[in-house]
DNA sequence: CCAATTTTGTACCGAACGTTCCAAAACCCA
DNA sequence: TGGGTTTTGGAACGTTCGGTACAAAATTGG
């Protein structure tokens, strides 16, 4: 029957040789990798074992150990941006709770937030990572702000830059060994920046 | 029978040749130096150069790149704590605003907070470095809890951990690229923070 | 089957890394 | 002055760094 090689579903029929690994897949262990070690703690031998390609692939596909970080990093904002903002609609002061506790607690667990890392480790001499950096938190503090109700744009700004900075600021503590616990009594405190704003919970 | 040695002055009279330098003052450029790059990419050549001496001095006197680090980070957390606990005694408003924006805009500039950077590049994977980060921030916080009015210290230390993690959380939003004006708006949401504990300024 | 094209495996590159070695230099005390 | 002791200079250590060269392998269309 099916003797002809049709083109599977979308995939473009390129000529040469077809890459033997998931750029994507590779991609989000890479990602890992920095996470879990940082920029430069991260060697080409861990990265490409981790990934389980050799050194041309890793080369022929993302060009430089800085290509595939800026690739990550990109692929991480957009991911966590994208699950941020699904959060919840209804805007309340349990909902504000579960942003702040989701910013606290990125899936890295103590490794904290990847972009945050970045920031800290390369942005004051990396252009290209401070740009990305810059983007991704101005985002968040732009949906935390909308998320506030919109009577006054400005201290919305403010308020909003003032329950980011805390949920950052828990990734250091947490970093510095604080329990769960001493974190989310932190993050209670919150509840003092939207007064004003959000209803407060029904209890 | 006192033919020894007596020891002259307050000065150890040891033998062999004498050091060449000041060694708080050459640790204190190496600190610069890893407030700057971050402890990876400070290599022994920038160090050593950066220090005025040579590779055999270094680790003669201080033993590792590891060890230098270590003795930059208590030496920076005991000039740190002892600014910051001097600042002010009379707990008010402006007292605490002043404390917060001490701690918003450490002397590194843009480069942050030298302990959060080494907390953030380190502490998961260095026992050292997390010991030292977690007694200074523990102890910064256990400083602004004090200033708040001690009514009840349970709150005040959650009180204190938010105004904490607030000022950390700025140190990535200024390397990020936000502006003074921004973080300092920022900032000045901390006074929801506190009210309850402090009067509001007179103004 | 045959070019053309792309990826893969392997071996290798020069440079930089943190660290060590050792003899010369500079001090103390006798 | 001469032995004891520490620091200094400078070269060298072996390893690892990020990145490359090149030919074999695997696919395409002709």
């Amino acid at each position: 029957m099916n003797t002809m090689p049709h083109a599977s579903e979308i995939a473009t029929a390129s000529p040469g040789r077809p890459r033997g690994f998931d750029e994507d897949a590779v991609l989000a262990i890479a990602l890992r990798v920095f996470w879990e070690k940082g920029y430069e703690a991260a060697s080409l031998e861990a990265l490409t074992t981790a990934m389980g390609i050799n050194r041309s692939s890793f080369y022929n596909c993302f060009g430089s150990k800085h290509g595939v970080l800026l690739a990550a990093l990109k692929s991480y904002s957009e991911g966590a941006l994208k699950r941020f903002s699904a959060i919840a609609e209804p805007s309340s002061q349990q909902t504000m709770m579960a942003l702040l506790i989701a910013l606290a607690n990125p899936a890295g667990g103590t490794n904290g937030c990847l972009l945050v890392n970045c920031i800290t480790e390369l942005a004051p001499h990396d252009p290209e990572v401070l740009r990305l950096g810059s983007r991704h938190i101005a985002q968040l503090q732009s949906i935390l702000a909308h998320k506030l109700s919109p009577k006054d744009p400005e201290t919305a700004m403010a308020t909003a830059g003032a329950l980011l900075a805390l949920a950052i600021g828990t990734l250091t503590m947490r970093k510095s060994g604080q329990t769960s616990e001493q974190i989310e009594a932190t993050l209670q405190q919150a509840e003092r920046l939207t007064a004003g704003f959000l209803q407060p919970a029904a209890d």
